[in-house]
DNA sequence: CTCGTAGGCGTACGATGTACTCCTAAATCG
DNA sequence: CGATTTAGGAGTACATCGTACGCCTACGAG
């Protein structure tokens, strides 16, 4: 051990975002399901097993992209503007990084709970509610209910926006058998997913300055 | 064609319930990962390829298990009580049968929008929405914002409730990286599933009762 | 009893995640 | 400058998945 202590040869020669952002490009462009291992590492221009020196799992390298994805979200609430501009303002950023590559919405779900950056993303947001005046348990309540607001829009906008083939489906329906769901389906189809998801979160927003 | 026009022979041995509750068990018992068209067959003591007799699809097996799930949904809302609590009573209802098997939770979001169940479940929410006054664009959105907060309260409550290791582990966090987030989890480390759903909805309704 | 339909299932194929093992590129130190 | 050492790159292989295909046979109607 006389020599050669600290040897460092071969540098990486890939850093997480050129993994992540090929992966995000890859699922852009051929949907979730054409997201694998060999096919990130073809993208990359390298054999399978290859990848597997920069990621440990697939699980990692999808929490690659969701960071990724994340990164580009502004957080900068209007300081002096009223909470409700602020939550809308951290909300909104969120919803638009994602919903700008809707193919990794799932990705977000299964990976809420191990990310840094959906960590960053809560703590501003429960920043933001504690300076409205939220404290102790109705805190709580309020953040998850942001939480589960967010995370079910991204979901239903993800797989079956109101403008999308879906409803058109429900529309087309005889209305015998679901009549309401029918006759709101018809209505629903001119509605944007933008104006779905700012009309919603309005509704949660006077939901909690209700109570306060 | 002078006989035998109708022949029958061997007739169905399992009917569809048989099969999504032989699904579920298996589901509940080993979690969803352990689903697949292998497992429930053996699981109903069938070779692999008998179950495609019945099911044309892995799709199809998962729909029988959510439509199963569904069908002990309680659809009665009261109907001459505020229309606030006959919202809280359909949605407490899909809620309680779901989170009865939460290892569903996923299949739930994915056939969201190809299961007759699921139809009926929003048939009888937007006919509490109509009579509760509700009509045009404003019923759509508080449809779809009622919708998104029942999947978002699904989904986090299934993958990481509030008394779950993942809020432990953000309440052990060092308060210096995310301070509002250690510190809310915290507090919210006492609060049973039960008690956050129902809050949360109280909130999503105080919003809906603002605006009409 | 006969016959045709449809249930039951064994085999096989492509795709997936990944463990194992090898070869070799290259940075550091003598 | 060359030797040494460590880590990058990749081929092979295996278990598991969904499922297409085709064979055999149980069974009920005639």
């Amino acid at each position: 051990m006389s020599y050669a202590v600290k040897a460092m040869p071969r540098p990486r020669s890939l850093t997480d975002d050129q993994i992540a952002a090929a992966a995000l490009a890859l699922t852009d462009r051929a949907g979730l399901a054409a997201l694998s291992m060999r096919t990130v590492a073809a993208e990359l221009g390298m054999g399978t097993m290859s990848l597997y020196r920069y990621v440990t799992d697939r699980e990692q390298l999808e929490r690659l992209v969701v960071e990724f994805v994340l990164r580009d979200v502004d957080f900068a609430p209007p300081r002096d503007a009223p909470w409700t501009d602020q939550v809308s303002a951290v909300t909104n950023g969120i919803r638009d990084a994602v919903s700008a590559h809707p193919a990794v919405v799932p990705l977000f779900l299964t990976h809420r709970s191990t990310s840094a950056g959906v960590m960053r993303c809560g703590d501003v947001l429960l920043r933001v509610l504690a300076e409205a005046g939220f404290h102790g348990p109705d805190r709580v309540f309020a953040f998850r209910t942001l939480l589960a607001y967010l995370i079910g829009a991204l979901t239903t906008e993800h797989l079956g926006p109101l403008s999308g083939p879906g409803t058109a489906a429900l529309a087309r329906l005889p209305g015998d058998d679901f009549p309401f769901l029918a006759e709101t389906a018809r209505v629903a189809r001119s509605i944007g997913p933008d104006e779905e998801f700012r009309r919603g979160l309005t509704i949660v927003l006077a939901g909690l300055g209700a109570s306060p």
